[in-house]
DNA sequence: GGAACTCGCCAC
DNA sequence: AAACGTGGCGAGTTCC
């Protein structure tokens, strides 16, 4: 073992030494905010909160929960909010945590269908926006620039972390959230932010280890798999964009993603179900659930003969076995001679040269050495782009990193030679770097206009 | 009064 | 056989 690490070892230890050296320069150079923003929407958040709460603590349920509780109630306890819905009042709850209490997460509070926890969610959204981001940035600043930090020493998978603030959940999802927050991230004065970033980085490093050539087909050529897998799962004669554009966001999120992380087609199933088709688990009738075209999801599955939650479930159980079995057989083979190989020896290398070891159950072991050398491929390319910023005395800097995404702020007139020059780096100099890569990388852009918030992103064709 | 815990939620 | 991975962070709570 010591001679296979040996071998490696330098390599690992040179990138993350250098990589150190250029994630403290994106440290250095920050990212500007508006404080008089923040302090602006923190103060109407503020507003809204007040206004929110009252109506909950004029109402019936809360002083009854008042007159349940021994002492002074506190709507953001899930302990006493636990105990007044689950004991008290007796409700079912939908799911258990992990330490088997009630849970009062969204999912749980929501299908209780009760008007004061509708609202009570609605706070709950409002406050994790203003204490974490809001708050956050307005604590971290200084002289109007958040510093966030990037580390290389915290992840098991020997991914980045970044904190204080954290620059790598920043709302992006959610429309409203993600215009408030990023609605306070801002250019330096006349210049513009630019996100590089790679589509489907981890699929395409996953392919080095398993080699399989229908995956290397799908990568080579960019057919669409999602697609491909949304017309099985939703038993479609033909896929049509314009009507089963959700159901491919569908697939892709709840099944193909998820298999490639090593989850199974019950959880697959219930996601599917609940989450996207908005359907219940049980017995499924005409009219029901999200509308595709011009009729509901249900039509679409009893047409089919899937006439029910458990159809479903084995349903998706085929596709599983029809993806693993007849689709990705080698990808599958990978899996379980890769998982094999680390039972019998305890560690493993990642492509990149980093030594796995420690305790892994069976997706640990598949998921790590991908999610890692993903992440390397990224650092590597930042490090280039850092030394040649600097060698071509270039204005642009490096702010940050989000795991398979470089962030940029871009003096306008080297934005061409920016995106040309980050293109090459990521798309072919990295392949030269490391021969292993054996598919095409891609990257693709989003750029805000000049002075304008990263809310304001908008994709930039490169 | 701080450390360590649970729970929940944001990102990839 | 097993049953999606990685983080940061806030609030509430409990322990010492």
């Amino acid at each position: 073992m010591t001679n296979i690490y040996a071998e490696h070892i330098l390599d690992a230890y040179q990138l993350f030494h250098d990589g150190t050296l250029a994630l403290a320069e994106a440290e250095q150079q920050g990212m500007r905010v508006s404080v008089e923003y923040i302090k602006k929407k923190s103060k109407q958040i503020d507003h809204k909160i007040t206004k929110l709460e009252s109506v909950i603590y004029d109402s019936e349920f809360f002083r009854n929960w008042q007159n349940y509780s021994k002492s002074k109630v506190n709507i953001y306890s899930p302990k006493q909010l636990e105990m007044y819905l689950y004991t008290c009042l007796k409700l079912k709850a939908k799911k258990q945590t992990k330490s088997g209490h009630g849970s009062t997460d969204e999912e749980s509070l929501a299908q209780l269908n009760i008007a004061e926890l509708d609202t009570f969610l609605e706070i709950k959204k409002l406050k994790k926006l203003k204490d974490t981001y809001l708050d956050g940035f307005l604590r971290e600043q200084i002289d109007g620039f958040i510093h966030p930090f990037f580390t290389l020493h915290l992840v098991k998978t020997y991914r980045g972390a970044s904190s204080n603030p954290n620059f790598q959940n920043i709302p992006k999802r959610d429309k409203e959230s993600m215009k408030t927050i990023r609605g306070a991230l801002f250019p330096r004065i006349d210049y513009q932010l630019l996100e590089l970033d790679y589509s489907q980085l981890e699929v395409r490093i996953a392919q080095a280890y398993h080699n399989d050539p229908t995956m290397l087909e799908y990568l080579e050529t960019g057919h669409d798999m999602h697609k491909d897998i949304a017309v099985q799962i939703f038993c479609l004669k033909e896929y049509d964009a314009t009507i089963h554009k959700e159901l491919r966001q569908a697939s892709k999120g709840a099944f193909v993603f998820a298999q490639f992380y090593g989850d199974y087609y019950k959880n697959c199933a219930k996601n599917l179900t609940t989450n996207w088709c908005k359907l219940p688990e049980s017995k499924w009738k005409s009219g029901q659930g999200i509308i595709v075209g011009d009729e509901h999801i249900s039509d679409l599955f009893i047409r089919s003969g899937i006439t029910s939650y458990a159809k479903f479930e084995s349903h998706l159980e085929k596709i599983e076995n029809d993806f693993w079995g007849n689709r990705f057989p080698i990808y599958d083979r990978w899996k379980e001679t890769w998982w094999r190989a680390y039972q019998r020896d305890g560690y493993f290398l990642s492509k990149t040269g980093f030594l796995f070891t420690g305790v892994m159950s069976r997706n640990d072991a598949t998921n790590y050495p991908v999610q890692g050398a993903a992440f390397h491929v990224l650092l590597w390319c930042l490090i280039q782009a850092t030394n040649e910023l600097k060698e071509y005395k270039m204005k642009s800097k490096i702010v940050g990193q989000i795991h398979d995404a470089i962030v940029m702020d871009v003096c306008p007139t080297e934005l061409d030679d920016v995106v040309a020059m980050m293109k090459r780096i990521m798309e072919k100099k990295v392949r030269k770097h490391w021969s292993w890569i054996n598919v095409p990388l891609k990257i693709e852009a989003e750029l805000c206009p000049v002075n304008a918030s990263w809310a304001e992103k908008q994709e930039y064709k490169i």
